[in-house]
DNA sequence: TTGGTGTTGTTGAATCCTCAAGGACTATCA
DNA sequence: TGATAGTCCTTGAGGATTCAACAACACCAA
């Protein structure tokens, strides 16, 4: 197709791609249902406000705040939109490009994102951690960035973040 | 909320975690675009049609290929539905028990799945296997399963698979 | 200034997934 | 036998995501 020659997985390559699939399938079938349960929350969502709650002012780019959720600016676009139903963020104009937007957190939508923290982490930590050692939790950290890494450039819709930056509050409501 | 403390993640798993989202989107972002361009076709139904190919006669039942392919019986009911509108799956009556309903591979099917595999593997191999060291693999199958393994019995929509059999034809087109 | 090109963000249609509800059937037990 | 509970699968509505198309604006060069 692409190559003349067709290789397929070797088993234990087609082992750890059965057992990722199945274990991302089941871990965030659980967070967001979490999520969606008790907050009405798109796990998606919640990024998003974690993003903006981060975010000097509160409040970022549309096309910042896409690429630090990890999401296309379509998506982003709608879920803007919702969010602003809800009266959890609200659109600005951008005072250095008439092109720009600005979405910016409410008060309201920090709380909101401060009543559904707990319930996320405790999740997280019920799905993910919980069944880690320290030592695997290292290991995961450098095959997720390994990954990211090989996605660099990748055009299309969805663009990797280049580096994951710390929080700059720690009484943030965070992952 | 569950618990009269709150304790949030640690340095290490934030960042973890962090780099986990990034990492599965991206990646996820990748294979899903790959097989929805080249074969119009969501990873899901990829992932129905390979447990189908693998399985006696290519035919399961609902609520076995459900569990197999680790989705809900409603996404099944209607992925199937959509598969069956190709000409790709079709629908027998169970014959001993009347409730039931049986999902069969046809040669279209099979056809369209191997026309796809090739694609969607080189993409998988692209987007992961050609990043990770053969230790790396090895430690994401154990990382994997230990997730899998931790959310043994959750009931919801979602069933995890408790084996993953290895598939009984070298020739199928296979992950 | 004028064009051409690229960027920013939105919109609507199509598709997929989830949830709640329900119909049909089986199993259990008195 | 009859009642009750449980299983299997489908359906429709409501949301979320993607894709293509588009409008508005910025940037740059002639």
């Amino acid at each position: 197709m692409r190559d003349t020659e067709i290789h397929w997985l070797s088993a234990e390559q087609q082992e750890a791609w059965r057992a990722f699939l199945t274990a991302t399938q089941t871990l965030f079938s659980a967070v967001d249902g979490q999520l969606q349960r008790d907050s009405a929350l798109p796990h998606g969502y919640y990024e998003i406000l974690v993003r903006l709650s981060e975010a000097d002012n509160r409040s970022l780019r549309m096309s910042q705040l896409a690429e630090a959720s990890t999401s296309s600016k379509s998506r982003l676009s709608h879920a803007v939109a919702r969010l602003e139903e809800r009266g959890w963020v609200e659109r600005l104009d951008c005072e250095t490009d008439r092109r720009g937007q600005i979405a910016r957190m409410t008060d309201a939508g920090f709380a909101a994102l401060a009543a559904a923290a707990p319930g996320h982490v405790w999740q997280v930590r019920r799905s993910l951690f919980d069944h880690l050692t320290a030592e695997q939790v290292t290991q995961l950290t450098a095959i997720s960035n390994a990954i990211a890494a090989g996605h660099q450039g990748d055009a299309a819709g969805v663009c990797p973040v280049s580096s994951c930056d710390e929080p700059d509050d720690p009484d943030d409501p965070d992952d």
